[in-house]
DNA sequence: CTGTTAGCGCGTTCAC
DNA sequence: GTGAACGCGCTAACAG
């Protein structure tokens, strides 16, 4: 591989100094016109591009921005991965994704990653809400916002959804459609998220004298083939339930695969609400009701709060704190409990 | 937010000197048990975190690799990306991310960046068989390995799967049910791996004797959008296809959903086969038929190959390609044609 | 308008 | 074993 052409070089095939060339790349005003075409056209000549790396050495400044995610390979990750990087990248900003695989100690190290490589903010989604590190970045007012995650005492920006409100009308709606027996798939309640669904199921079971049944509840580690078993065993059971509200769309598939495997049909055997609105939810031949996260916009916001504490630094007024209203959207996965 | 801590603090903190500190960091050996303490204890008390972007101005290296998709949206991409980020964790790489939207001039775009950027090496997934900057990156042995894809000419490094037979055997099983009514769904051939299937397609055609007719042909470019539509106005047709093989899991979905939206029955009325086998495909909620690109396998190896280059710069024999089987994966979105 | 000089925070000789 | 000094490629004053 042929060795770098450096800002140096320009400079000298174009018979300036190097700062001019700093300037033309950074574009100065008041540069003789002369000279910027000689060293533009010395630019392309050697095919230079500048090292961003020493640019962000001295500069202080990476223009590259860390995202944190729970686990790209579910659909509402990844597409709000999406929505950020494609606005990330309108704004000539970088973005270095991280999969923690919702494991605490992924995060912790994704942080200290991302700290080392001098990004300039982060972006964290699903955090453990009792998360020393977090509650340290923010009180060292280093700019990081959460995504659709929090922690306890709030000492944080973030942008999230009424989670509880969310879980309420999700209930609520199987319980006007008859349901009594509804199962609820969560995870692991050290996810605040989770732990405002909990409280938002359990108003909901309250509010229509429902009692409140542990057999039905799942809220270990998120993994499509326990949550699977689990739902499969509980379809087994005499007294089964005949709906289910579950914490992610993705995991909500995992719900319609064991049902199909137990030759059920949805929705008239059972009902199956989500939560995200992922793409393919929409999807006709899927079709699954949901209550949606609005991810385009908790993600376009997210993005613009982030870089409002780089770019404002210390003249914006802390907590940033946003908190969207859910939305129910109903399709064909969940109907009248028979 | 607090200045950072320099190893230079940690050296007088430590009542040594800077390169001592850049020692320990690196683990030199040779350092006299006792100063090595005092530096290890100097560091943990000022929460020292090395910058790596200096160091990797004065290595150059950065221990980041590229990683250019065309979609993070779509499963295919998003779970591959998900191994080769996994992979390069536990090898202590980063890797950067770029969507293209299946866009050339953004695939230009997020090579110059990346370059940039300074990464160590690039992986690349989806491009223009024409591309004059890969064969430029390959010819300046630039590290870069091309992820399901290639150019024209073969001057690259790839892994990719036989994507003729592929589609091959996803037709041949088609009219081995009866089919002969067979639409296909593509993208532009400017990819080779399209390209490849579009031979594929039309020698299973051939040797059963069945008439190529273009209108039965979607080769335009990815958007669920269009292909819905295309699918939509088709089976209103008369004449229609009873069966559809489509060039990737997620769009074969967008076939589903249109089909779902027609009231028509899968595979009863219309049977469809698609590829990549994206983990959705095999629930069996949905179970879709399809060919399996071996993602994990091709992912790996695609790393593995990636740091060969990397870190055995030129004793490595140039260049890499490998060819993976495709294997049919029958579900339940195909049957006999009635 | 442009050149000179001094860092940015590390790794790396080369002496001692 | 360890320190002093230099360089990685760039931005940012400071002169002129």
């Amino acid at each position: 591989m042929k060795s770098r052409v450096s800002a140096y070089d320009v400079a000298r095939k174009a018979g300036v100094s190097q700062s001019t060339v700093s300037r033309v790349l950074n574009n100065f005003p008041h540069i003789k016109e002369g000279t910027k075409k000689k060293v533009l056209a010395a630019i392309e000549e050697l095919g230079f591009t500048r090292d961003e790396i020493a640019r962000s050495l001295a500069e202080k400044k990476t223009r590259t921005i860390g995202l944190i995610i729970g686990d790209i390979t579910n659909p509402f990750f990844a597409e709000s991965a999406g929505v950020i990087m494609g606005k990330a990248a309108e704004l000539e900003y970088d973005v270095i994704i991280c999969n923690t695989n919702h494991q605490d100690d992924n995060l912790e190290k994704s942080i200290k990653m991302l700290i080392g490589k001098r990004v300039d903010g982060i972006i964290i989604a699903a955090v453990n809400r009792y998360s020393k590190k977090i509650k340290e970045l923010y009180e060292a007012q280093f700019p990081v916002v959460l995504y659709n995650s929090s922690i306890e005492g709030n000492h944080a920006n973030f942008i999230v959804l009424d989670n509880e409100k969310g879980a309420y009308i999700a209930v609520k709606h199987l319980v006007e459609l008859g349901h009594r027996n509804i199962a609820y798939i969560s995870g692991p309640s050290k996810f605040l998220t989770l732990h405002q669904r909990d409280i938002g199921y359990k108003k909901a079971l309250g509010e229509y004298g429902i009692p409140y049944n542990q057999r039905l509840i799942y809220d270990r580690e998120f993994s499509y083939r326990e949550i699977y078993q689990f739902a499969y065993k509980l379809l087994c059971s005499k007294d089964k339930p005949t709906s289910f509200f579950v914490t992610s769309d993705q995991m909500a598939l995992a719900i319609l695969d064991a049902a199909a495997n137990h030759n059920l049909e949805v929705p008239k055997d059972v009902s199956v609400i989500g939560f995200d609105d992922i793409n393919i939810s929409s999807n006709q031949y899927i079709g699954l009701t949901t209550i949606s996260q609005k991810k385009e916009t908790m993600a376009s916001l997210a993005l613009e709060k982030l870089l409002l504490l780089i770019e404002g630094k210390g003249s914006i007024s802390m907590p940033i704190q946003v908190v969207l209203e859910p939305k129910l959207i109903i399709r064909k996965t969940t109907g009248r409990a028979n």
